[in-house]
RNA sequence: GGACGCGUAGCUCAGCGGUAGAGCACUACGUUGACAUCGUAGGGGUCACUGGUUCAAUCCCAGUCGCGUCCA
């Protein structure tokens, strides 16, 4: 027997135990033979990372796909996997240094570091995978990947290498967004720009030899506003730190102002040095002075400038971005962080009388998405992938349309970020990830001799072994004086040592070393589709699953990830990875709110899965705050929000609320409330399964619903068999909501609310065929309500599975394995018509009993009047149903309604209640006023409509048609509907 | 400044050329032999605004206002 409830806590652990023993998550389980597979690759989440609602979403709807696609009989593989996350985890494994007050990195060394980054994804790596499992999951674990595993570094190693060879990786020197927190390079999607208070100062840079000329400014009309000799040219800047670095001062070449000046120098101050004043199309005439100061090595814009005009660059800072000990940099700010020095420069300008003003602005500033600093265009030698050539075929797949995307509209994201991409800097300063495959050695001169004044030749290989082969290969065919030996120093700083310091020769051999720098953590995932197949092996599972079926991931990593997968994928498989690229949105909270630590709004979907009091969930966000004075707010938010903590409602309720909520390109908003909406669904499925126990409806083998012959079975056969259809094509087209809604409408609202109602005078009549028809069918109708449901509740399903399998004498397989039911020929109009009429019989009289306040205790009569033979057949046959639903006391059926009853007027028939002493007439009376009113209203529309020459002529056929029923069939209401208050009427 | 999206019931959201929908909340009644994590019934909307297209607009188009996100 089944309890009352569903207790989930007691249920999913054991369920999810035995998926795995069965080993239902494996690639390929239960499919059928000759069935086509069915790929997704898990995003894969930061190893050392645990679960969030973004996680909860983006998984949920890849267990239904998956779950789906495994019950039609396809080769499923579910591929899980973790991701190294580089910047993020050293950053935690750092931080987590510090708090501890040991040794920090760079006194540790690197082999000691990357092995304690090591030893910490062992011990947390395992956190989020557990958190997947718990939300039901069916990956295939037993293939799960990381992408710092052996065989996903070696695809690394293969793609880095063969796109070198190709020229599609090079290193070179360039301006790059530089993190001064973590010492690394960044690409331009690390960045967050972000909108800061800020300072824009006027300087007089003097002209040379104190020369002067006339400065003449004009207003639109072309009058003269101001003129006056100068001896200096006026620039503004946000960042007067970097005037140290300029290499000239641009004007537009259109600008009179500055004519007189232009190919002339200036003294650039505090560095005394002298620059040009030169013409660029970059300067805006309106903006500022007009006049810009360029700074090639600390800024993009001046970067293109410098290029263009070849100017020189001067770096100022090191890589703490202090400004640097270098001869262009005056002695006196050598050292100095570059805020203070931004601040002695001014002061020194200030001093000089060389400051025009300080205005107030607002600008834009660039941050490290992770550290929080402010990023330094920084000009360093790095590697680049040619991401404009390797976007081509990603392009061109989506244009052709052999990869879609749904909601169709990110396409144009995709499109305006692929088709304006800038080199794609893949280097990182860092340790933890894939160190670059890349060796450094003395090149050979001109004539073929050693050059040991640089470590200029670089050779990429996929070995170290195979490194030094190249190298010595080289250097044996440009130089026959004696046989290289070579050998990989220890460190890049070693083999300087030994290459500089005079002892490389023909006796010390010659030094080479590997590049010191890791790949940006999307190199390694771009690669995901096919190194976790195997590739670069040509595995069985690589031909049998690659391209994959489909992606479902965020908005937020389209650059990052997605186009970086598209241009992997076509390039070293020919073929994109995957058709479809499904979207899905952000989860907020209910305020609508981004869920972040710092405001203190997460939800963790264990808490939402487990339950958590109040103590423990202010706790929990309290701990996760950077700020420490936000605790009170945060405290009284979430009291407020969850004055008695969050109750436990299982994984299916996440589940189910999660997949209705997800609606195409829009937000999801979660809510506890709908949740707990969700987790009494459950509830009210498990009791109709207790429903169906209690009343011995056990599944029959042998049983055919199309030969069944009462018409609420026939009728909820055909109902079954629309609503599994529905489904269907919703999750086929990633309509996750309509899918969910089609589930739940039907269970709730056709299954238990009608046809267990409907079926319980049969069940409990006496009428022995028809009981145990209707028993079959309530069995039959409840393994495929659980069966639908699975993909989205799939621990609730696969019990309840089991445990009405159990009186059937088991179940042939889990219901994770079982068959989707791919129903037809069980929809009969002439059933559907039969019961929409009987419901609605019992609606309506319902309705009135209400209206009357006629309590449920009291059974009433009901006359008929009005019918024809057929109906009266119809009414007679489900005379006990309706008695029951309605409440009656009798039924019969009179030629006219008897006086002073209340009457309901159907399409068919007048329905009558003669409750003696009950009805109120005067209500009574108006009600039908009412009633004759709205539908007098209806027939005017109508008529006007029918009237109009245009609507009959242009308005489809069936349409006109529609209308002509309706008002034939509300004017035959509004007879009835007078008639029925005229009885009223001679009644008073 | 550019791109995308959103303003529909008190709240959260579906819908989308042809009679306005759901969940939650609300009101009334109710221990009817699955379920009070429930049942029955009900109230509640000029579908942001202004024009246009159309026989017909919440839906299509243009503009306005408000809000959000991304990119400069």
């Amino acid at each position: 027997m089944l309890e009352k409830h569903y207790k989930p806590s007691a249920v999913e652990g054991e369920i999810y135990r035995q998926w795995e023993e069965a080993g239902a998550f494996k690639a390929g389980a239960g499919k059928t033979e000759g069935a086509d597979s069915f790929c997704v690759v898990i995003p894969p989440p930061n190893v050392t990372g645990s679960l969030h609602m973004g996680h909860a979403l983006n998984n949920t709807l890849q267990d239904i796909l998956v779950r789906f696609a495994r019950m039609q009989g396809k080769d499923v593989l579910w591929q899980p996997g973790t991701d190294h996350a580089g910047i993020a985890t050293q950053m935690v494994v750092e931080r987590q240094l510090m708090e501890r007050q040991e040794p920090g990195r760079r006194e540790m060394g690197r082999e000691a570091f990357v092995e304690r980054v090591w030893k910490w994804k062992e011990e947390s790596g395992g956190t989020i995978i557990g958190q997947l499992k718990r939300l039901g999951a069916s990956c295939d674990w037993s293939r799960e990947r990381f992408t710092m595993d052996e065989g996903l570094s070696d695809a690394v190693l293969r793609v880095f290498v063969q796109l070198h060879k190709e020229g599609l990786i090079y290193r070179d020197k360039r301006l790059v967004n530089w993190d001064p927190h973590f010492e690394t390079a960044i690409s331009d999607l690390e960045v967050e720009n972000k909108e800061v208070d800020g300072h824009f100062w006027h300087f007089k840079y003097p002209l040379e030899n104190g020369e002067t000329y006339e400065y003449v400014e004009k207003d639109e009309d072309g009058n003269v506003v101001v003129r006056e000799t100068r001896d200096y040219i006026s620039i503004a800047t946000t960042r007067p730190e970097t005037m140290l670095g300029d290499g000239a001062v641009a004007v537009h070449p259109s600008d009179e102002r500055y004519a007189p000046i232009v190919g002339k120098r200036v003294l650039l101050p505090l560095a005394d040095r002298y620059i040009p004043v030169i013409t660029d199309d970059y300067p805006d005439p309106d903006f500022g002075s007009g006049a810009v100061k360029i700074t090639g090595a600390h800024d993009f814009n001046d970067y293109q400038v410098a290029k263009r005009h070849d100017i020189p660059m001067y770096i100022l800072m090191d890589t703490k971005a202090q400004m640097l000990d270098a001869e262009h940099v005056p002695e006196k700010y050598r050292g100095m962080d570059r805020f203070e020095a931004r601040k002695a420069i001014v002061a020194d300008l200030e001093e000089r009388g060389l400051m025009i003003q300080v205005e107030d602005k607002k600008i834009m500033q660039p941050f490290g998405d992770r550290s929080g600093v402010v990023i330094e265009p920084y000009l360093t030698d790095q590697w680049f992938a040619d991401a404009k050539t390797l976007a081509k075929p990603a392009l061109e797949a989506v244009y052709k349309g052999d990869t879609k995307f749904i909601p169709k509209n990110w396409e144009k994201t995709y499109f305006q970020w692929l088709e304006n991409i800038e080199p794609w800097c893949i280097s990182r300063q860092l340790w933890w990830g894939h160190r670059i495959p890349a060796w450094y050695g003395p090149d050979l001169g001109k004539f073929g001799e050693y050059d040991f004044s640089s470590l200029s030749k670089v050779i990429c290989a996929e070995t170290q072994e195979d490194a030094v082969k190249q190298f010595e290969a080289y250097y044996l065919e440009n130089n026959d004086e004696f046989y290289p030996y070579v050998f990989v120093a220890e460190s890049k700083q070693a083999a300087e040592a030994h290459t500089f310091g005079g002892v490389a020769d023909h006796s010390g051999g010659i030094a080479i070393y590997r590049d010191e720098d890791v790949l940006d953590t999307w190199f390694s995932s771009a690669l995901w589709p096919f190194s976790t197949l195997g590739w670069p092996e040509e595995t069985p599972e690589l031909k049998r699953y690659y391209p994959t079926s489909v992606l479902v991931t965020g908005f937020d990593i389209i650059f990052f990830w997605v186009a970086r997968m598209m241009m992997m994928g076509t390039h070293f498989m020919k073929d994109a990875p995957f058709p479809d690229v499904y979207i899905h949105a952000l989860v907020r909270d209910e305020k609508g709110q981004k869920m972040s630590k710092s405001k203190g709004n997460v939800m963790d979907p264990l808490d939402l899965i487990d339950g958590i009091d109040l103590d423990g969930l202010i706790e929990k966000r309290v701990a996760a705050l950077s700020k420490k004075d936000e605790r009170k707010r945060i405290e009284r938010d979430t009291k407020k929000d969850y004055p008695k903590g969050i109750e436990g409602y299982g994984a299916d309720a996440l589940r189910f609320t999660l997949a209705i909520m997800a609606a195409q390109g829009r937000d999801v908003k979660l809510s506890v409330s709908r949740i707990e909406g969700y987790r009494n669904f459950a509830t009210k499925l498990w009791n109709a399964a207790r429903f169906a126990e209690m009343n011995e409806c056990v599944p029959q083998a042998d049983f055919k619903p199309e030969a069944a012959k009462a018409s609420v079975n026939r009728w909820i056969a055909g109902e079954t068999e629309r609503t599994a259809l529905a489904i269907a094509e919703a999750i086929e087209t990633y309509r996750f909501n309509d899918a969910a809604s089609a589930i739940y409408q039907f269970v709730w609202h056709t299954f238990c609310d009608w046809y267990l109602e409907l079926s319980k005078p049969i069940l409990m009549g006496a009428d022995e065929d028809a009981k145990i028809e209707t028993r079959a069918m309530v069995a039959w109708t409840l393994d495929r309500i659980v069966t639908m449901l699975h993909p989205f509740m799939p621990f609730i399903t696969e019990e309840l599975w089991q445990r009405i399998g159990d009186a059937a004498g088991g179940r042939k397989a889990m219901l994770i394995l079982s068959e989707w039911p791919n129903l037809s020929g069980l929809q009969d109009k002439a059933a559907d018509e039969e019961m929409a009429w009987i419901i609605e019989l019992i609606s309506e009289i319902r309705s009135i009993r209400s209206e009357m306040n006629i309590p449920p205790s009291v059974r009433i009569p009901l006359i008929i009047s009005g019918a024809d033979g057929s109906l009266k057949t119809r009414l007679s046959n489900h005379e006990e149903t309706v008695s029951r639903l309605a409440r009656l006391e009798t039924m019969g059926f009179e030629k006219t309604p008897p006086k002073g009853a209340v009457q309901i007027v159907m399409k068919d028939c007048v329905l009558a209640l003669p409750i003696a002493g009950i009805v109120d007439l005067d209500a009574e009376t108006s009600r039908l006023g009412k009633e004759i009113e709205k539908i007098q209203g209806e027939i005017g529309a109508l008529d006007r409509k029918l009237a109009d020459e245009k609507f009959i002529s242009r308005a489809p056929e069936h349409v006109v048609e529609e209308n002509r029923e309706r008002l034939v069939e509300a004017n035959a209401a509004e007879k009835r509907l007078n008639a029925a208050l005229k009885r009223i009427q001679t009644v008073i």
